[in-house]
DNA sequence: GGCATGGATGGCACTCAGTACCCCCGATTA
DNA sequence: TAATCGGGGGTACTGAGTGCCATCCATGCC
């Protein structure tokens, strides 16, 4: 029964990984796609993959994260990604930077993507369970925009809802592309999605050489100079520092 | 709802006519605050409410869904709000007093609020189910918007993020209500969260008293200051710290 | 009063996800 | 060869969620 063997398939890379697995996730989507996720029971998946139902939990915590495989690498990455340097460059660039390393992940296998995709469009239990992986890189997002703020008013609150506009404008060009059936190119979308979160928070850097600023009238003038001066250190959005 | 009175019905059914669901979500808040959430089973809920165990799953379809009863009528108020004249209004305005609609339910039951949030910041299944309800104002919202957005290039962008944004906002302020423990006024961190939101992406009022300033890059920076000085003379707090 | 009906509830049995505990086997090492 | 260790398997158990049916009760009709 153990046997091994049969279905050993490549999914990319040639990664040392264990092939159980891979079997596993193999075997579960075959099943996922041609009966449904209720349908599938952990048994008709170990059954399929040859391995021992033991060894399905022993892999993945809950029948949802098999669809899910390789999210814990890429939090992992992400959080490298942002531990380097964490206090270069503009906060909403290293952002927009740990955003675009998740489309990359998703754009590694295009149609194993695409086969997640249409899954967990009609699974509401796929569904629930994507958001909770998607919050947490929300999370990883806005605790660094937070460290970033801390000296800023409202920082906090800046971060949360950056955060939440990244991870947005993320979601939105990666459906857009997973729609097409993974054709078009999807850093195209990501980028320009990007780009309106940027000019939306003051940090695009500007087409020509004019900045035009819009101030109410009682806003203290240390504000003022704050949004001139992110708006004209040539798109980095950083903070006067020792405040 | 989060009243408490009627706190355990009597085992036998002799219960003239009372809320069943109220008595559900008493006992079970009773005890996942006592005992813990996982360890707490439906049968002990079931017994310490004085119904039957099927009845439990006649009101609620899931153990989680009993931590969150009122969010099925909140979802509908906001069904409703946002169908009454949709086209009327500034997009964003609308959207952000649904976003109202939702903190003035948390605001309603205060106490039973705070219980909740304590129990779901500890509890990851309860906040993974959170999420998935989160989602569905999200994207209440954000069809709204792309229905308003629609003659716009990248409205369904736009909506999203925006969508996104307006419930980061309200989970910030709301969040910070709650952490208080329910002692301060919500209202006004939620408006000043909105505010931001809504001066992010260009929908703050202001259509009188409003200074515009053109510069060249390259301006030294005293002489910007110099000319927003002179324009907004009635003006402004001091800034920050002699930096 | 007797009876039919429909909604609300309780009881029971079943499936299946997830877990605890223990066993097996092969490889490495003292 | 014995001891150990680690990956995998098997079994039984708990508990969530569902389907089916019996029961109770209120209402309406004859």
């Amino acid at each position: 029964m153990s046997d091994t063997r049969g279905r050993r398939q490549e999914t990319g890379n040639g990664a040392p990984k264990p092939p159980m697995r891979e079997a596993i996730v193999e075997a579960a989507f075959e099943l996922f796609l041609s009966r449904g996720f209720e349908q599938t029971t952990i048994d008709d998946i170990v059954t399929l993959a040859g391995v021992g139902r033991r060894s399905f939990f022993r892999y993945f915590p809950a029948k949802e994260t098999v669809v899910f495989p390789d999210h814990e690498r890429c939090l992992a990455d992400m959080t490298r990604l942002l531990g380097i340097d964490p206090d270069e460059g503009a906060p909403v660039d290293r952002v927009c930077d740990a955003a675009r390393l998740v489309l990359r992940m998703y754009a590694e296998n295009p149609d194993f993507s695409v086969r997640r995709y249409r899954l967990t469009k009609q699974v509401p239990g796929l569904r629930a369970h994507e958001l909770s992986v998607v919050w947490r890189y929300e999370r990883m997002l806005a605790e660094y925009l937070r460290a970033r703020f801390a000296n800023r008013p409202d920082g906090a609150l800046r971060a949360d809802v950056v955060a939440a506009a990244v991870v947005a404008a993320h979601n939105n060009a990666l459906r857009s592309w997973l729609r097409s059936g993974a054709t078009v190119d999807a850093t195209a979308a990501m980028d320009e999605a990007l780009a309106f979160v940027r000019e939306s928070f003051g940090c695009a850097e500007a087409p020509d050489d004019v900045v035009v600023v819009v101030s109410r009238r009682g806003v203290p003038m240390w504000r003022v100079v704050q949004e001139i001066e992110s708006a004209t250190a040539a798109g980095s959005g950083s903070p006067p520092e020792g405040n």
